[in-house]
Formats: structure tokens, sequence, C-alpha cells
DNA sequence: CGGTTATTGATACTGAGTATCACTGGATTG
DNA sequence: CAATCCAGTGATACTCAGTATCAATAACCG
């Protein structure tokens, strides 16, 4: 696959209107509030929050903008257990995600070690396998320091 | 596929009634039947699948007691990215789960693997690990065979 | 500029899950 | 074996997340 020269992994690099461009969608004003806001934040969001935060522009709107950058492979949809699903900025091509339970700070990684173990596992599994998922929970380094309760849960 | 990896289904060690019991709740009809019906499926279900298979027992209840077993260790809750959430029995203290994405059967499994990679990454990590979650969605070995569509959402 | 046509957003809807609360039936005690 | 008490039940009504509808609007293209 010829994406990796399209790879930015900058958050300088990271434009979101083009994502939607490139799939042949317009670029209006409401398209461009949400990306600009998703673009201004720094963290995982909810579809809700944005909604929030952007009151100029319809909520069948936002869900279906978020979506579309879902499906363009522009966000991650993240599996929180309870609530609605947060999305995050996808800056690199596959990557798992450390989700803070405190506050909810969502980090990306990736590590060689996990694809090994994946393939490994494809010996011994009875089927093919076509996706995994994996989150790590954990309290960051600045929640560490104030005490406060976890608002995701963790599944152990 | 090595059989001592992939956790055999028996249902002779798993109780769902005793596991209520332990943790100090009654013996009620209504939480016999539901988990009577969660022992004779022998894959994972959804809540809503519980309550149109238990047309006697209350929506509210089904939910409280499929509540009462994930509190009590004895189901996991899987996220399914789009949709509800997917419950098994929890037959090993901490596993993984392979869901395949056209039939939905669940398998657990355990890797030393996996927890290895965790140790490793916590150094890496800035902040504790407090849990994780991985599923690997596969396309089970039954349904190779026939060409049907996936019903859940792969997160790649 | 003007005409398509995608897009928008108010509204109403679905579906999952929960709070409420009068009633029921398990356990416990005498 | 009652009597009693209170955990448990379930009908109802609610919240919350997300989607379908559809008339009005605004991008894009010539």
């Amino acid at each position: 696959m010829a994406a990796s020269m399209l790879l930015e992994t900058e958050s300088s690099g990271v434009n979101l209107s083009n994502a939607l461009e490139d799939r042949g969608l317009r670029r209006t004003g409401a398209r461009a509030a949400v990306t600009g806001r998703i673009e201004q934040l720094n963290a995982a969001f909810t579809a809700e929050q944005l909604c929030r935060d952007l009151p100029g522009v319809g909520r069948a709107t936002v869900y279906r903008t978020i979506r579309h950058l879902v499906d363009a492979g522009a966000l991650c949809k993240l599996p929180i257990l309870d609530g609605a699903p947060m999305y995050s900025i996808a800056r690199v091509e596959h990557h798992h995600h450390t989700i803070c339970s405190s506050c909810g700070a969502v980090g990306e990684f990736r590590h060689s070690t996990v694809e090994r173990v994946m393939r490994s596992l494809s010996k011994e599994i009875d089927g093919d396998i076509i996706g995994h998922s994996m989150e790590i929970f954990i309290t960051c380094s600045s929640c560490l320091n104030e005490s406060s309760t976890g608002k995701f849960s963790v599944h152990i």
C-alpha cells in the first residue's frame, strides 16, 4: 500500500478538511467548524462534547461529519465501555491508545511487540484474524498527583 | 491450533447462581431464569437478546442481573464498537477475547506474551497502567466456509 | 450568474439503559 | 407453620446517544 507516502506524523500535518475533500465531500462552513474545533482540541472528545462546543452547528451535522472522518481514517473511534465512544485524531497508520481513567486524556503508541504477538497468535487461533483492538487504561502522570475518581471503566 | 491455549467451553464448572449468592443476593425465580438462559446459550449475547428470550422477566431485572454478574466477575462485558455491548461467561480469571465478526461467536484465550508486552510497555508509558482491554476480531473457521457479511465493526 | 445537487439542521424518532415506586415473594424468626 | 420484613420485581416513564426525514440552503460547475 502506498499510503505510507501520505502518512503525516506531525500534528501540523494533520488536516481533517483535506481528508473530507479527498473523499469527494464539499468544503462547507459547518464542516470547517467541526474539523477546526477537533484540531483545536488536544485530546480525545465525544460527539456530544463537540455539539456543546459548536452550538451553531446542528447535532446531525456534527455526527455526520464525525462519521465521515472515521470512515476516512482521520479519526479513531475509541470503545469506552460505559458511555459514549470517544474520538481522537489518527496521526499514525496503526496504533493503540492509552486512556487516562481519571482525566480521559488519550495517547497513541505503537509497539512492535504487539504486532509480533498478533502474528504468533494467528497460528493458534481457529480462523482468520481480521483486526484487533487494544486499549490501555492508565492513570496519567498529571493525575497521579491529584486524587480523583476514575471516569471510565476498566476492562480487566 | 494449540488446544492448550484456547480455553474449553465447559459449562460444568460455571455456576452463575452461586456467583450471585456469594454476593449476598437472594435466589429468586427471575434470577434463576436469567442465569439459566445465559448458561444455556453457548455464545456471547446482548442484554436485549436476553430480554427477548425471557419475556416473563422484566427488562429492568434482566439488566440488573447482568450488572450483578459483571460486578461479580462472572460475566465479561465486551466492547462492541457499534451497537450494544455483548456479554460472555468469564471462565478464567484474566483473559482476552476472539470475536467472530461474521457470526459473533466469542472465544477466550490467555497468552503469556500479552502480559509480558504489558510489563514492557509500562516502562514506556507516562503513568500507571491500571488495566487493559484487547479483543481480536476474526472470521471463525465455520464462517470461513460460508460467505457472509460481518456484523461487527473492526477497530483497525 | 444560474442551475443542479450536496448539505444542513429542526424535528421527530429509535434503541439502550436507568430511576421510580407500589407491589410481591424469599428468607428468617419465633 | 405462620408472620414479618425487606430485598427483589416489573410496569412505567424517563434520559441519553445516535439516526431518519425533509424542506430550505448554499457549494460547486458551467
